[in-house]
DNA sequence: GTCTATAGCGGGATAGAC
DNA sequence: GTCTATCCCGCTATAGAC
């Protein structure tokens, strides 16, 4: 029963990332799913509603999988690392880029709830990186001037255009600006 | 004559930046301009042709103003300045994003001619700012590990991830990454 | 160069049978 | 829960008069 629900809001967040919000449809997902577009308007009864499940369900998962790095590290560098590979796994992946980053970018198009959603993700994201900055700027193992939430909405803000980048200029680019993220964070010792 | 291809591509241009490039109609420039979608069909054919021309348009605006900035300014961070103002232009005119991005998040849906003149105004951009980024670290007077290249590449990724982020959640988002930006190239006197 | 009119398609969405 | 059938709309694009 949820399954299907699931499987939509999945499909949806492949087409979201690969295409944008207005250009894919129902259709898509129909083809995609071997369903009808009328069993579709089923369990989402409008776009928005889908697309609100797509972003909610992307502002839980960001959630758990950084809450769950945060459980499996303790060291800064570790947790930021662990969040690098999350990351380079939407670029590894061919055609996606990073969902909020599509939706930011047909921001007047998008539903507002859509949006409300997606800047949620952003948020948590920023301030879970922040928090790891801090720590690592406190103990001495991560060496950046400016304050740690800057930093933080500096590097997100990157990652999100690297990955737009790499994905219409090839992945060179993605790694190079990965690495100068790393080199300028290193401690100067 | 020429007059009208250039209001086309102008009116084009802000809708594109506004919503995206799947997302603005013959309609909405009809509208815009106050001449009916054929005629518009009459100067660009196709969308394709018209998505080229404000692509190409972009680019060679970018380069005419680097060039431009270039022949104003000798010292690498007034020239960098001068870049960031151009930047910070975009975002404080409201509900409009970088061009590139906009067209970088929607690659699988563009024409490829599109792209093309997209990357091109890119990959121009990342070198002239390579290039200030070498004449500052070199004479000392910009501080920054890593690759001057990777630096610049990092750097126009943020801005355009900044652009995006400012739009979504306000401009205070897009400060602190400019700050964060210029922080991190102080020399360390 | 601009207009009216229209073709042809694909979009989101609904009704109602099974 | 999935289907067929259908509605209505807006989109890109073209034909042909002025």
């Amino acid at each position: 029963m949820q399954d299907r629900k699931d499987e939509i809001i999945e499909a949806a967040a492949v087409l979201l990332q690969t295409r944008s919000y207005s250009s894919f449809s129902y259709q898509d997902l129909s083809d995609e799913l071997g369903i009808r577009k009328a069993s579709i308007h089923h369990h989402f009864r409008t776009k928005e509603d889908l697309g609100v499940a797509v972003a909610e369900n992307y502002r839980d998962r960001m959630k758990a999988c950084l809450t769950e790095i945060s459980e499996l590290y303790g060291r800064p560098w570790d947790r930021f690392e662990a969040y690098l590979a999350v990351v380079s796994e939407i670029m590894l992946s061919g055609a996606k880029i990073c969902t909020a980053g599509v939706i930011q970018s047909e921001h007047n198009v998008v539903p507002e709830a859509v949006r409300a959603a997606n800047n949620a993700a952003n948020q948590y994201i920023r301030g879970w990186l922040g928090a790891v900055l801090v720590k690592g700027k406190t103990e001495g193992s991560m060496s950046f001037t400016g304050t740690p939430e800057g930093q933080a909405a500096m590097i997100v803000a990157a990652l999100q255009g690297a990955l737009q980048n790499a994905r219409a200029e090839g992945p060179q680019l993605y790694s190079a600006i990965v690495s100068q993220i790393r080199a300028s964070m290193k401690p100067m010792s």
